[in-house]
DNA sequence: TCTATATCACCC
DNA sequence: AAACGGGTGATATAGA
């Protein structure tokens, strides 16, 4: 298990070379660029400073002076140090470069090294170097700076200011790293940096979308609105012009005799789940808490699509606690609602393909905690319904079909243990007694007795030692004012994270155009033709990503292809695009009558 | 009119 | 009206 470790860690090791670093490498370049960024839009390098630590050389290159390759070296024998280097990688790939073979980015490390700290410092530059009391540039500074690359214009005139600028954030985070150095868990540092080549690589792709349609919606967005709103509202009287007024639900309450739940500070409480009780308290409510459904998905479009119809945004790697990616929701496709990834569709010829594990915080349980009935229950092919029959609450010959009520209890049971929730959680989402929650629960305490053990000792060894780590070195500072549940839940959430990142590492190298990382799945791209020898590589590759992570135990994976001309659907917003598209086609016919008409 | 807060909706 | 982990973001309202 450690030598499948180690070779994921590629070109690791621990000698010293001239200046004292702990690092085996002939030569350690400190690069940083900088560059035009625009919404959707591949990266435009203005400039790039690299600083070799051993000999103190520097290189100054301005945009006139890229060449098709850079003149220092990237490859195995060499370490390129970046703070937030997939910014770096997407510059190199714009410019035809070559993807440096090791790469240490000191913006992950001290995530990892403050993940968790209740002082939450922020991870930029001159957060880090404030955090080793470095001396750096200022704030100011550096958003003047910024202003200046923003201001497009005047970028050729200001050539030496801005290169001085560059250089002095590649001393600086030479300087970081070298007060990082004895931090550092160098061979673990050198697989999170390998991700941020491969976030490089996905950012790049970006994720194909119908930028008509899209165009389209935006259009009508307000008109599709007003007429949700307008076929509804007459009834209640609640809205003014396109938003709620709880002033006015109050009063039309009060009209109508309804007593209504409140929130803590007494405010009316209008969430779905009290919606919908109170829906079916009183049925005529009914409309009004589907027109609330779906305006709430109808907000206004901010998704980042390039001029090529691709949807590119930044992936923020190693912004949560747990290690995952956190992109930013309204600009991420796969951030929005569901029916919006029916705007996901492959150009001509071309292909897409969700692929995700199958129960992979469940089956990433049954792997570290070495709970036989848990992994039995995951190499049954269907945990909720194996451990139904584990539990005898089903006979061993049950289906899903047969056994569909049982077996939705139980996925919601493991579900909730996944998230630590208690008996009064889960009653309320099964809707039971809270004395029959607790029954279940029990139940799974008895029958993954092993993993409930290994869990108890998570939480004591995290308790003691302020701070739990993935088998990669993924870590969280344990405060004084942790949620237990947070650090029990950290395992199978940070452990699925480097999983993920592993396997779209290994498949960006081989060549797959990974277009989104998703958490537990990867959306990539190929040519139709292509496409299913494709997915089989991928789905090939998560399954060595699970085994390297999880010492040996494989998941599966299921896969879903959608070729050209057929989009994107995803069974849980696929009625609600239909519904969309039909207002939208109504809409735009009755526009262009009127246009007839005025003609 | 702007900002802060509360609450909610969505994703895995 | 909610003791479910990790998130981002929109909206309504209160307050400066």
């Amino acid at each position: 298990m450690i030598a499948v470790a180690e070779s994921a860690m590629k070109g690791a090791g621990a000698v010293k070379n001239g200046v004292g670093l702990a690092l085996p490498y002939h030569e350690i370049w400190v690069e940083d660029f900088e560059f035009i960024s625009r919404e959707g839009e591949l990266p435009a390098p203005i400039c790039v400073v690299a600083h070799e630590v051993i000999s103190g050389r520097t290189i100054r290159l301005w945009r006139d002076q890229f060449q098709s390759s850079p003149p220092y070296r990237s490859d195995a024998d060499v370490l390129i140090v970046t703070y937030y280097g997939s910014a770096e990688v997407g510059c190199r790939l714009a410019l035809g470069w070559p993807v440096p073979e090791r790469m240490l980015d000191l913006f992950t490390e001290f995530r990892n090294l403050t993940n968790g700290k209740s002082a939450k410092p922020k991870s930029g530059l001159l957060d880090a170097m404030a955090w080793f009391r470095l001396a750096s540039m200022s704030v100011g500074d550096k958003d003047l700076m910024r202003d200046l690359i923003l201001s497009n214009q005047t970028i050729d005139h200001n050539r030496d200011r801005i290169l001085d600028y560059c250089e002095q954030d590649v001393l600086a985070t030479a300087a970081l790293l070298k007060v990082m150095m004895p931090t550092l868990d160098v061979a673990r540092a050198l697989l999170r940096g390998r991700y941020m080549a491969s976030v490089a690589r996905m950012e790049r792709c970006g994720v194909p979308i119908d930028k008509p349609l899209l165009g389209r919606l935006e259009t009508r967005r307000h008109a599709l609105q007003d007429q949700l709103i307008a076929d509804v509202d007459q009834a209640f009287g609640v809205y003014e012009g396109r938003s709620f007024k709880r002033k006015r639900f109050e009063d039309y309450l009060r009209r109508e005799g309804i007593v209504w739940p409140r929130t803590e500070k007494g405010q009316l409480s209008l969430s779905k789940g009290t919606f919908k009780d109170m829906a079916q308290l009183h049925p005529k409510l009914e409309p009004l808490r589907q027109l609330r459904k779906t305006l709430a998905t109808l907000t206004k479009n901010k998704l980042a699509v390039g001029a090529d119809g691709r949807n590119r945004t930044m992936l923020s790697p190693f912004r949560s606690k747990t290690g995952r990616n956190q992109p930013s929701n309204s600009k991420f496709i796969f951030g929005q609602p569901a029916w919006m990834r029916s705007l996901i569709k492959p150009e001509k010829d071309r292909a897409v393909a969700y692929i995700d594990w199958s129960q992979q915080e469940f089956g990433i349980a049954a792997a570290l905690s070495g709970d036989e009935a848990m992994t039995e229950a995951y190499r049954s092919g269907d945990p909720y319904l194996s451990f139904a029959i584990q539990a005898d609450a089903a006979p061993p010959e049950a289906t899903k079909a047969s056994h569909k009520d049982i077996r939705d209890q139980f996925k919601a049971l493991v579900l909730a243990v996944q998230y630590q929730m208690t008996a009064e959680g889960l009653a309320r989402r099964l809707g039971c007694s809270v004395f029959k929650a607790e029954t279940l629960l029990r139940l799974h305490r008895r029958t993954f007795s092993t993993f409930w053990a290994w869990s108890d000792r998570i939480e004591n060894i995290a308790l003691v030692t302020r701070s739990i780590r993935t088998m990669f070195g993924w870590r969280l500072d344990v405060g004084s004012d942790v949620n237990l549940r947070t650090i029990r839940n950290f395992p199978m959430q940070a452990t699925g994270a480097e999983m993920l990142r592993l396997a779209c590492c290994m498949a960006t190298e081989e060549g797959i155009n990974v277009v989104a990382p998703v958490h537990d799945a990867v959306m990539i791209e190929d040519a139709a033709a292509s496409i299913d020898s494709t997915v089989k590589r991928m789905q090939a590759i998560m399954a060595e990503a699970s085994r390297i992570v999880l010492g040996g135990f494989e998941l599966s994976s299921d896969a879903k292809v959608v070729r050209w001309p057929n989009r994107y659907v995803d069974e849980k917003g696929g009625e609600m695009f239909q519904r969309v598209m039909r207002l939208l086609t109504e809409l735009e016919a009755r526009r262009l009558e009127h246009e007839s008409v005025a003609a």
